[in-house]
DNA sequence: TTGTACGCGTTATCAC
DNA sequence: GTGATAACGCGTACAA
């Protein structure tokens, strides 16, 4: 186990032949340094492979390096796109990130979180959804001193710290969208009551439907809890309206899978009978049968974005806050069978794997 | 934004009569305190809210409290597993997980895994399949001087730097209980060349076959990538074999769920006409249709023995460090048609989502 | 049982 | 431009 101590500034300094701070200057990249001294002091930072000591940089800037990803989300791909989207911005600088999964329903929530803040001494935090929309939490994080940045699905927070999707518009083009393939007996899964995300989606069916002319009907609407089993009871109740609804619109992909599961059971064909549309794009939107058409946010860049505003908050009210989302289209959404038009129904042995699969067609939303 | 500076250990010291040194040994427990001065000490603690610098006690030490998670997987829900396995061992301590991502195709892996190594000046580091196959890898994070423990489906080191499943017995099992459902004809599909996973595997379906004294049938056996497509094009060759398999063992969920596809798309009946097993567990596979039976490792707790390993390398020796995988009995494998047994196939119309269903039944595999 | 002096690796101050 | 010197917050020798 080689155990041999790395190289400090001091050893850099010896060897090097001049003080530990003109080092430290080359180290922050001071303008004003001889550049011969620079380059001799560089040759030797090489040779010996030193690097700094973040944590004694730490101690005496009074500034940590260490950015904290706070969340408590299902949605694995999610939050590990977010993961992703981060490092890609933060991998060349000296930050890390440090992640810490909670638990929203615990009592001790907040505690755990401060306390997690407190003992890091974390420089910021990024929140996610569904915590994310706690604005107590997020008062308690600057409090402590340290930079906040929410993910969303709304306008949670002025936009310096926000970085949201703007889920209302996407499923209000979704579904008008429907509409235009035809369909005017649209069904509506919507999410848990409390999460704003669910809401947003709620409020953009509700647009979809009066820019395409058509009623609401609570017959074929239903409340889930963007779990697989409570798209299942939602089928239970939408499938036995009359008349049946001939598209669907569900506001995540996993309740969209449950329903589809009893649509398959009733030996309702998709998307011939009925036009599934999820979101989130999971993994399983992909994989199921027929593959899910649904909405995707683009969480990569909203993540770069995020990081940017956490590491540069100078920079960061010009930066981006809201992003569209895309439609991914694919084979469970197609035209109305009692529609006039004359698209065809998408082939049920379509995979939708082809190239138009795998990279996102026109999204159906427009920048404003 | 509150920026009173966080109180230090002198304030502590200076509040309570005493010397740094003694707060300090109240805050590492020494066992040589006076019961009284420790009690005093502990209220002054907790009346300012004080909490250690850590960036100054690793200084101090000459010790970091942060492991890193290096990872390149594409199962996002074994990653998040794993974090939480870990969150949940070091919740009480000092120490915090940082993420590192990483893309195992880049030439400059190495370098940039040492890198992030030196900067952060790691305690340890736990890898994941399926980098931690690499040897390479493992030997430069210990000259690096951190502590290492590799995760993997086979002995790839010694037990104390090791958290493994038992991936050959659990297929082997696995393709003895589908022998034991009545089949005789069982395909294959195999993973990657060059995966560790994905050899074991072909080696457990090779023992599983050799105990239920079936032959091997190169026409009914693939190889895949481990991605969705690879099972589709196994589908296309093995569902065209004469005669055609009953039953089929894909070494992961989503070639199972290609496969499946396939199947599904000529009209063959799951599990009536063909059984199918996985392997991951994956949210797909609980969503596709039918439900897939699935061999799953147990994440959480190989997390947190390895964290375990990681954080007290002491006790390491003692944790286990193989662990034995569930089979997750669902709807997509049943007896064999053209076998005399007398259970009936698993009805179509199970959702598989039942009690049975979300709790692992009794393991196949068994303590050896 | 408790306190003093010093070191950990880095940056900031303020001379030169 | 560059270099002594003092922080930063905490732990360890060693002395009391």
């Amino acid at each position: 186990m080689p155990k041999e101590p790395k190289p400090t500034i001091n050893d850099v300094a010896r060897l090097s032949g001049v003080s530990k701070k003109t080092v430290s200057r080359v180290i922050n990249k001071s303008p004003l340094l001889n550049e011969a001294t620079r380059k001799k002091v560089e040759a030797v930072i090489a040779e010996l492979g030193y690097v700094p000591n973040p944590q004694a940089r730490a101690l005496a800037l009074r500034r940590n390096f260490l950015i904290g990803l706070i969340h408590d989300n299902p949605n694995a791909q999610m939050v590990l796109g977010v993961q992703e989207g981060i490092l890609e911005t933060i991998r060349d600088t000296e930050f890390a990130l440090v992640v810490r999964p909670v638990d929203r329903h615990s009592p001790a929530l907040l505690d755990d979180i401060r306390h997690f803040i407190e003992q890091q001494r974390l420089f910021g935090v990024m929140l996610l959804p569904p915590i994310s929309e706690n604005d107590e939490l997020a008062d308690m994080c600057r409090a402590l001193g340290c930079t906040v940045v929410r993910m969303g699905s709304a306008a949670l927070d002025k936009s310096e710290h926000l970085v949201a999707s703007n889920d209302r518009q996407a499923v209000a083009d979704a579904v008008y969208w429907l509409s235009e393939l035809g369909h005017k007996r649209i069904g509506f899964i919507a999410g848990p009551e409390g999460f704003r995300s669910a809401r947003e989606r709620e409020l953009g069916f509700a647009d979809g439907m009066a820019r395409a002319g058509l009623p609401l009907d609570p017959a074929i609407m239903a409340r889930g809890t963007y779990r697989f089993e409570s798209g299942q009871a939602a089928g239970d109740k939408l499938l036995a309206a009359t008349p049946r609804p001939t598209a669907i619109f569900s506001s995540n992909d996993e309740m969209a899978a449950g329903f589809l599961h009893r649509a398959l059971g009733q030996g309702i064909r998709v998307p011939q009978d009925l036009s599934i549309i999820g979101f989130d794009n999971t993994a399983t939107a992909a994989h199921i049968w027929p593959p899910l058409t649904t909405v995707q946010w683009p969480i990569k860049a909203m993540a770069r974005a995020a990081a940017s505003k956490l590491i540069d908050p100078a920079d960061a009210a010009s930066q981006p806050s809201i992003f569209l989302s895309d439609l991914i289209r694919r084979a469970s959404a197609a035209t109305c069978a009692g529609a006039h038009g004359t698209d065809a129904p998408a082939p049920a042995t379509q995979d939708g794997h082809g190239p138009a699969e795998t990279q996102p067609l026109t999204p159906v939303t427009k920048s404003r």
